[in-house]
DNA sequence: ATGTGCGTCAAACGTATGTTTCAAACAGAC
DNA sequence: GTCTGTTTGAAACATACGTTTGACGCACAT
C-alpha cells in the first residue's frame, strides 16, 4: 500500500458521518471505527478534531472552487462585456456542482449537506476557515448575482440570496430522504440532476419576484390573484 | 413565589441557550447556571435532557399550533367554498408566527431558530416528538398548498414545497447570524417581521414559476470545462 | 546487520457530560 | 408544634469524549 491510505479512510468515514449526524454528534471513535483505523490516527495525521473537519471541507471544496472559477471565467468570456444573466449564473454553479467528480453516488448530497451544516451549525472555527480559504469564489458569485439583478436593492438581494442558499442546501442535503418519500408516495424516480433542474427555475423566479410588499395582503384588501 | 418558578426559569434559560448554540452544544450545567437553579432540578422536574428539549418546544408550539388552526379556520371561512390562494395561505402562516405573544423581544427569532434547528439537526427523538404532537396542522398546511396550486403536477409541487421549507428553515435557523452580517456590512437593522415579509413573496414567486425546464438554457451546447 | 523515521497500536489521561443519591429545607394540614 | 409530601442542595456516579503517551513494527538507507 502506497503512502498509507489511512488518511483517506479517515476522511471518507468522517465526511459521511459528519454529513449524517453533524460535527459535535460525531465522535472520533465513531470515525476511526468506521474507517477501521486506530483512534490515535486522527490526532497523529490531522492534529485535532477541528483540523479534521477543516480537512474534510478542503478535500472537496478546493477542487470545486477551481471548477467553479473556470465555469465563471468561461461564462464571462462567452458574454464578453455584458453581465451574465441570472439563469446563466445559477446554471454555471449547478453544473459545476453536479459535474464534480464524485467518490460515490452519495457524493453530491454529502457535499451539499456539509455545506448546509457549515452554515447552520455555528462552529466559529469552521466559519472562519471557510471565509479565509474560499471567500473569493463566493464573492465572485455574489458579484455575478448582483450584476444579474440590478433591479434589487442591496438588502432585498442579500435576503433573497440567503433564501436561495437555504432552499438549495436543505433540499440537496436531505435529497436521499426526500427521494425515498417521493418514490414511496408517487412511485417516481428522481436524479439529483432533475432536482437541480427543478430548483433553478424556482430560485430564479424567487429572485425576480416583484418587490417585497411590507404589508400582508390579508382580509379585505388585495385579494391576490 | 407561587408554584416554584424553577421550571420556568429553566425553560427560559434552555430556550435561549438552545437557540444560540444548538442542543448537543448546550450542557445542563450551562442551563442551570444561567437559570440560577441547582443542576439536579432539570432531572427532577423534567426527567431528562431530551424531555427538557421536548418541553421547550411544547411551550411555544402548543399555543402556536392553536393560533394556526384558528387562522386557517378563519381563512377558509372567509373564502367560503373556494380554496384560499397561495399568498393567503402563506400569510396566514407567517402572521400566526409573528403575532404569537412573545416573552421578550428575542422571542420570535428564538422561536424561528428553534424550528430551524428541529429540522436541521437530525435528533431522532425530536423529529418523532414533533410529528406525533404537531403533525396535524402541518398536514392541513400541505393540503391548503395543494389546493392553492392546482396547476402544478404532484411531483413539481412536492419539490417546490421542499424548496420553500428549506429556504424558510435555513434562513430562520441562522437569522441572528445573518442579521449580524447585514448590520456590519450595510449598517441595516432588520426585524424578523421584515424577513418574513421578504420571504413570502420570494416563496410565492418560486411556487408559481413556469414549469421546470429540464435542460439548462446555456448558449451553445453546455460546454463547461 | 544496524540504525533511523514513520506509522500503528493499546492504554491511559484529564475533563466534561447526563444522571443519581440522600440529606436538608421548606411548605401546608392537622 | 408536629407530621407529611414536595422541592432544593452539594456531592458523587458512571460514562463518553478529545487528546497524549510510549512501546512496537516495519521499510529502507547506510
Amino acid at each position: 500500500m502506497a503512502q498509507s491510505d489511512t488518511v483517506d479512510r479517515i476522511l471518507d468515514a468522517a465526511e459521511e458521518l459528519f454529513a449524517e449526524r453533524g460535527f459535535s454528534e460525531t465522535s472520533l471513535r465513531m470515525i476511526t471505527s468506521k474507517a477501521r483505523v486506530n483512534l490515535a490516527a486522527v490526532n497523529y495525521h490531522f492534529g485535532s478534531k477541528n483540523a479534521l473537519i477543516h480537512a474534510v471541507f478542503a478535500r472537496f471544496l478546493t477542487p470545486f472552487s477551481a471548477t467553479l472559477e473556470n465555469a465563471f471565467d468561461e461564462l464571462e468570456a462567452r458574454c464578453d462585456g455584458n453581465p451574465p444573466t441570472l439563469n446563466q449564473t445559477l446554471w454555471a454553479l449547478t453544473e459545476s456542482a453536479v459535474r464534480m467528480p464524485q467518490r460515490n453516488e452519495k457524493g453530491i448530497s454529502i457535499f451539499m449537506r456539509l455545506l448546509g451544516l457549515a452554515y447552520t451549525q455555528s462552529q466559529g472555527h469552521l466559519r472562519k476557515f471557510l471565509e479565509l480559504e474560499y471567500g473569493e469564489p463566493f464573492s465572485r458569485f455574489m458579484r455575478l448575482l448582483k450584476e444579474a439583478t440590478p433591479q434589487l436593492s442591496a438588502v432585498d438581494r442579500y435576503w433573497r440570496i440567503q433564501f436561495m442558499l437555504g432552499a438549495t442546501a436543505f433540499t440537496m442535503s436531505s435529497s436521499d430522504a426526500l427521494q425515498d418519500i417521493l418514490r414511496n408516495k408517487l412511485g417516481v424516480e428522481t436524479t439529483v440532476q432533475e432536482i437541480a433542474a427543478r430548483l433553478v427555475p424556482f430560485l430564479a423566479a424567487g429572485m425576480q419576484a416583484p418587490d417585497a410588499l411590507l404589508v400582508p395582503p390579508t382580509s379585505s384588501k388585495i385579494p391576490v390573484a
